[in-house]
DNA sequence: GGAATTTGTGCAAACGTTTGTATATTTGTA
DNA sequence: TACAAATATACAAACGTTTGCACAAATTCC
């Protein structure tokens, strides 16, 4: 391995010139700096990044903490941040919590021991605030939340219009004469059950229909629950619901279709997804879309440009045939 | 940050015997061991891993190497091998190639200089040969190949029992009265599919049926090549086909059913499998399903244990309706 | 009881880079 | 010409760990 003394050792000068050279600095005379990269490139360098990094005390590595690697969604946001950081030198790390309090607690200690120069992260269901999150970063290292955030840490935030999104779907509902409309929801403590569940309310209102909480069923996210849920809101005399998630739209479509329920015309269903199925079942799923590699791209660039806002990434209704009013 | 060099002064000993101690070397007294321990842990004591790679050469990163991470097979694979890793104390860096032999050794040299411990790898589809990659690996990283193997590199693989797995799903379309049975394939300079295909040809013989190199259709993994293949397929008079990829059998029985063909009855499809969309399709697929959290944790281990053969995960063939004989 | 061996620690260099400070060189100004 | 200011490079320490070698103390052996 060729270091920066042996190219200092060929130009016949001192290592500091070539690293500075190499790192850009005004104070090199520019036809020395030439001179450096053209051997370090002659020569076949490439900077030693543990010797880097323990000297500056930062790393070319950002760190992506999610809950599940598998999950579409998340391996999307992975992939979208991939690209952007790999431009710009970066190296990925990546920590999977599994939901879990204890993981999240780990996977951060083990990225702060990397001093990675980042952390992106969307947290752990079993997290209800944020508080470990900050203790175990130390501080030092920037934050950048994604899709599930804490308002109470500081840093950059990465979310969707989960409202908006949310307002659209339901009033599609109801645009199409659906008047008994239920939610499934999810954890509370997440934002954004917290905000599908604030514009579903909100277009309940604006349609001229009654918030009803009886209809909202929470701990509604994956498919069986999904169809447990469907089984009460039916005995709810619900005729539509909008769920927060896909996997339970899918479970109580099969579950209503089980019944011998007509969707749609009978029942509308709209789900929240970040999966590819939604379009392929049939009925053809309603789906309020994420754009999961976008966000993945907006969380990159919130580190990389130092933002410390919150940057919303837009959702895309898309109409399919489960939401609409005549059966198919 | 405490470091080595503060327990030690704690301790009244010198750096290096803490190292010792914390590395477990049998040359410290135990009872200095467990002091040193004792102490390290109420300083709350974390190594610096950036200076303990520079001086060791060697780091607690596992790179690992791979089309797309947001399929869901490479993402499952990914999350296997992520549990395991980080159980015995490692970190994973992910690098995607998008399919591209420039990018695979791209991200393979930023992994060499980042001294990983080892490097766990799928290899993109423009590559032919392994050579690039011995190269960019400087022969001094452990190599594991997963999924897609180069026979002619050295160290650990771990692959599927594509053969085997084809035949049986070659098998049971023969079996189920289907005569003129199609192969959706895919690049042959890829092992999996030259052993789908191997697999497919020798449940035809075994089948009385005739292998066809004209039924054989090559570039047909996607969901619109699938379709392009399907129409072929039918021309060629084929009343079945195996796909060695599961999109491509999607966009055929999407392409078939448009065209008023009974699947199953009329024609008959079994796909590969590492998507979950294919149980809820309709009519649902036959699929043969690859273990992929399970291929993550054999290639961890081939890399914890130091193995250096080929081990082999078996796929699962999942009659569902689509390669029925029986119209549903 | 003295030599040979084992056992446990200390010393100091090294890994390759970055960076504050000092020095040498050049340029500009009076 | 002399002096100040600027520019460009050199020097050397530091980052925190690991590890070969040396050394002392403790143990074993004849």
């Amino acid at each position: 391995m060729v270091t920066i003394t042996d190219i200092a050792a060929a130009l016949g000068v001192t290592p500091s010139t070539v690293s500075r050279a190499l790192a850009g600095s005004p104070r090199v005379k520019p036809q020395t700096r030439e001179a450096v990269l053209k051997t370090a490139a002659e020569m076949g360098y490439e900077r030693n990044v543990m010797a880097s990094s323990l000297r500056s005390g930062r790393s070319q590595i950002v760190g992506i903490v999610v809950p599940r690697i598998y999950h579409e969604f998340f391996s999307k946001v992975i992939a979208g941040a991939e690209s952007l950081l790999r431009e710009a030198g970066y190296n990925l790390m990546i920590c999977q919590t599994h939901e879990s309090l204890d993981a999240e607690v780990k996977a951060l200690k083990a990225l702060r021991n990397n001093h990675v120069a980042a952390v992106l992260l969307s947290h752990s269901l079993e997290a209800t605030d944020g508080s470990h999150i900050a203790e175990a970063l130390g501080g030092e290292i920037p934050l950048v939340q994604f899709d599930r955030v804490f308002d109470s840490l500081p840093g950059a935030k990465v979310v969707n219009d989960n409202f908006e999104g949310a307002y659209c779907a339901t009033r599609l509902l109801a645009s199409n004469g659906y008047t008994r409309i239920g939610h499934f929801s999810g954890l509370q403590s997440c934002s954004v059950f917290r905000e599908r569940l604030a514009g579903y309310r909100k277009a309940l209102e604006d349609s001229g229909l009654s918030y009803d909480e009886g209809l909202v069923f929470h701990d509604a996210i994956m498919r069986e629950s999904g169809r447990e849920a469907a089984k009460k809101a039916l005995e709810c005399g619900c005729d539509a619901i909008y769920s927060a998630g896909a996997f339970s739209a899918l479970g109580a479509m099969e579950y209503l279709r089980e019944r011998g329920v007509q969707i749609p015309g009978e029942f509308g269903i709209a789900g929240t997804a970040n999966e590819s199925f939604t379009a392929i079942t049939v009925p053809s799923l309603t789906t309020l879309d994420q754009h999961s590699i976008e966000m993945g791209r907006e969380a990159a660039k919130a580190f990389l440009y130092g933002l410390s806002s919150i940057s919303v990434v837009s959702m895309e209704l898309k109409i399919r045939e489960s939401s609409n009013r005549k059966t198919i």
